[in-house]
RNA sequence: GGUGAUAUAGCUCAGAUGGUUAGAGCACAGCACUCAUAACGCUGGGGUCGGUGGUUCAAUUCCACCUAUCACCA
């Protein structure tokens, strides 16, 4: 029996996570729904039950505020946002059984269910708590919407959990001189009652430190893990607030009216509304993927920001309301963009649909993601010069090629037709599809084969080259383990192999030969190199849908399943040869980086993969300031006190131990240059400052900072999106001139 | 600041429970080939395995410290 069909066929409920309703899908986080698309693909050409589903995650405070500021509903927005992340995802083949949206009515009934359940088990827990009120907006804070200046440094418009310039973390009453980030507004403090799930319950506390240990995570997640929970009878965990008052966008809680499901809470659920949907709509029997005990296995393939959510929070909750917990979670790593965070003003904040207008050919990037990604929580790189060329060589090179190079034959010579194989070539074409490791189930090439195989090509089958080549239990196990790098590595040697026994017959020179004898032999040669290349194909086929389904039109068969890597295509009548994928020019990639290339200056892109909520929050939360909503109006007098500089920035380095900060050296026109700390660091490097102008406050108070004297502070905008920017006067400016 | 991960050829990455000349693909050079949208084959150059100390007969592999990058500290 082999390793491939003993196992009778899994019932799998894979998801992704929930792409967040306010921002564009872009690369980052196309690494985690191409890797798991690929696994289910895996699973499903194996013969496998495989549903797979996801959603867009809809609720909280930034989906409110933003669809307030275009002026439309929250429904509208996230209609419309589902729109644009559908199409995107379409367009690199990502196939969802069911894409969904958390704002459903499946969601809300699983959502109230959980919520019911686990206060029936006394495990919810109302509790009044103080939080900062936005008086103006009428609405309550989070930590994000607080601005201040920090406690420890004092260094101002600091957000309310934790200060950029010192890195300090304090809880938002400690800021000093806080102010709303919605209005401008000084927030008032203000008791609520909040709906709170008991984490800290003896129950979850023994159920997760047992659950994290069960090979349900990563070894590396579940140190993490160890980290957060602590030891067995630490208690680390405390209660999760799980609600917030109105106005939210999201899911009224059932006996608490005015109160809201904490978008966090039901985001998760939303993995069972979607796949509710898809057991409507397919006849599917949803208790028997989430009931406890339930045989079917459930996995999450997750980024590991979220972690968090999925290890603690979640199973928590399924646990603690009747239902079953994931078999696995699968966290991967972020996306970096040639060795650094994504960036705009590189131009390597790339969202997926500006990668379809300049790219076109969405599997390249499949590929590329593919043959670096390796079932850890590393981060993965993309270097775009690589990129190219991984694309250039291995698809095109190598792969496409040994069609390319034997398709005009048979359709020339032969009418089209495949023909036979003689012995050494089967044994030929039995090591491109199985491999040495055959033998393991029986079915193994032998020695002889082997050796016919080699002398053939006139090669010796040495050691190194035996464990080299690749077997489908191999390729198998890689692409089930998550581990696409190593099954990757695997096929493209059996590309070469391939290649080897194509150069070697030298069908070229066979079809100048009149013997009948070398006819033959051409023949023979062209239906096993293309059979070879069948069965490379079925191998990639998970990483390159639409290639292979061409190649299956080329080859005339649709059968391109696992186990259609045991026949053979003998005296079968094929297509004409199209050219199956082009060159990827590096122009393309050029365009592309200089589309994304923000206008202003740099900023990268805080990480990539915080698509939930809470990571939206910290990039949100700056917010439109509605000056004028509020009093704060200034006189110009008020404003005369500030004295602005254009400011020449002729020096500037890292400070060692701060995370934040630069040390920038500023020519204001003075004797001597002031020395400034500044808290761009996330946002710039040293030497693309050097040289620039900027704008300082020249009469800013100096201050004492861990690391020397600041004497001043250079000017930098944020807003809405990611990243910090600072200001740069017109052409003409000189150092020194006032601002006014 | 604390914790963790990573640091191996020009590039992207493997790998070694410490032990003879550290591997692959790409890139590069030479040779060869011409079926293939110049692709394929062979050969070769290229690494003090981030730095400094230590343990050991022996370390790139273990330990300590340092540096850089990234993450987490809810």
């Amino acid at each position: 029996m082999t390793r491939s069909t003993q196992s009778a066929s899994r019932k799998i409920l894979v998801t992704s996570a929930l792409p967040y309703a306010n921002g564009s899908i872009h690369l980052g986080h196309l690494v985690e729904y191409i890797q798991t698309d690929i696994w289910v693909r895996f699973q499903k050409m194996r013969g496998h039950s495989c549903h797979y589903v996801c959603a867009d995650d809809t609720h909280g405070t930034p989906v409110m505020l933003r669809a307030e500021k275009e002026g439309i509903t929250p429904e509208q927005l996230i209609a419309r946002v589902w729109q644009e992340h559908f199409e995107d995802f379409s367009a690199f083949h990502v196939n969802f059984d069911h894409y969904g949206s958390t704002n459903s009515a499946e969601t809300r009934e699983h959502a109230n269910a959980i919520y019911n359940k686990l206060r029936d088990a006394n495990l919810i827990e109302k509790r009044s708590i103080e939080q900062y009120y936005d008086p103006v907006k009428q609405m309550f804070l989070p930590d994000r919407f607080i601005k201040g200046e920090c406690p420890k440094c004092h260094a101002k418009d600091q957000y309310g959990d934790n200060c950029e310039v010192c890195g300090a973390a304090y809880t938002t009453s400690e800021v000093i001189n806080p102010y709303s980030a919605v209005s401008g507004a000084k927030p008032v403090m203000k008791a609520s009652d909040h709906y709170f799930f008991k984490l800290s319950a003896p129950s979850c506390q023994q159920f997760l430190q047992q659950w994290t240990k069960s090979g349900t995570l990563q070894a590396e997640a579940a140190n993490k893990m160890q980290e957060w929970l602590g030891e067995a009878g630490d208690n680390k965990l405390t209660d999760w607030d799980i609600s917030r008052d109105a106005p939210y966008f999201g899911f009224e809680i059932p006996d608490a009216p005015g109160k809201y499901f904490y978008v966090w809470l039901d985001a998760p659920v939303g993995y069972m509304g979607s796949f509710q949907k898809l057991c409507s709509a397919k006849g599917i029997n949803f208790d028997d993927y989430w009931k406890q005990g339930s045989d079917a296995e459930l996995y999450h393939f997750i980024g590991k920001d979220i972690l968090y959510f999925h290890a603690l929070f979640w199973p928590a909750m399924l646990q603690h309301a009747g239902f079953r917990t994931p078999t696995k979670l699968f966290a991967h790593g972020f996306l970096t963009v040639n060795g650094e965070k994504m960036s705009k003003s590189r131009g390597t904040f790339i969202t997926a649909k500006s990668y379809v207008d300049h790219i076109r050919n969405t599997e390249y990037l499949r590929y590329y993601y593919a043959s670096k990604l390796n079932g850890t929580m590393e981060d993965l790189d993309l270097s775009l010069e690589d990129f190219v060329a991984k694309v250039n060589s291995d698809l095109i090179g190598k792969y496409i090629n040994i069609a390319s190079r034997c398709a005009g034959f048979v359709t020339k010579r032969f009418n089209g037709k495949l023909g036979r194989m003689s012995d050494s070539d089967i044994a030929a074409l039995r090591t491109v599809k199985y491999g040495d490791a055959l033998e393991s189930f029986g079915q193994a090439i032998t020695k002889a084969e082997a050796n016919l195989y080699a002398s053939a090509i006139g090669q010796k089958l040495d050691g190194a080259r035996e464990t080299i080549i690749a077997s489908r239990i191999k390729i198998a196990e890689f692409y089930e383990a998550r581990d696409y790098s190593k099954a990757l590595r695997a096929v493209m040697q059996l590309a070469e192999v391939a290649n080897t026994y194509v150069n070697h017959f030298k069908p070229w020179e066979l079809a100048k030969s009149e013997k009948e004898e070398d006819l033959s032999r051409l023949h023979e040669v062209c239906t096993t190199a293309l059979n070879m290349f069948k069965a490379i194909t079925t191998y990639l086929s998970p990483i390159l849908p639409v290639t292979a389904s061409k190649v299956g039109e080329f080859l005339n068969t649709d059968v391109l399943t696992w186990n259609s890597l045991d026949c053979d295509l003998l005296d079968h009548t094929i297509n004409e040869y199209q050219h199956l994928m082009t060159r990827l020019d590096p122009k393309l990639i050029a365009a592309m980086v200089d589309a994304n290339k923000a206008s202003l200056q740099p900023a990268p892109v805080p990480h990539s993969q915080q698509r939930h909520a809470e990571a939206q929050q910290h990039d949100t939360s700056k917010k439109e300031n509605n000056i004028m909503e509020t009093n704060n109006y200034i006189t110009i007098d008020d404003f005369a006190k500030v004295d602005l500089r254009v400011a020449k920035i002729v020096n500037a380095e890292h400070v060692e131990g701060a995370e934040k900060l630069l040390k920038l050296t500023l020519d204001i026109g003075e004797e001597n240059p002031r020395t400034v700390f500044a808290g761009i660091k996330s946002a710039y490097d040293p030497e693309q400052l050097q040289g620039r102008l900027t704008v300082m406050v020249a009469n800013l108070a100096p201050r004492k900072m861990k690391f020397g004297m600041s004497e001043g502070m250079v000017l930098a905008a944020s807003g809405d999106a990611p990243g910090l920017y600072i200001l740069h006067p017109d052409t003409g400016a000189q150092p020194g001139m006032r601002i006014k």
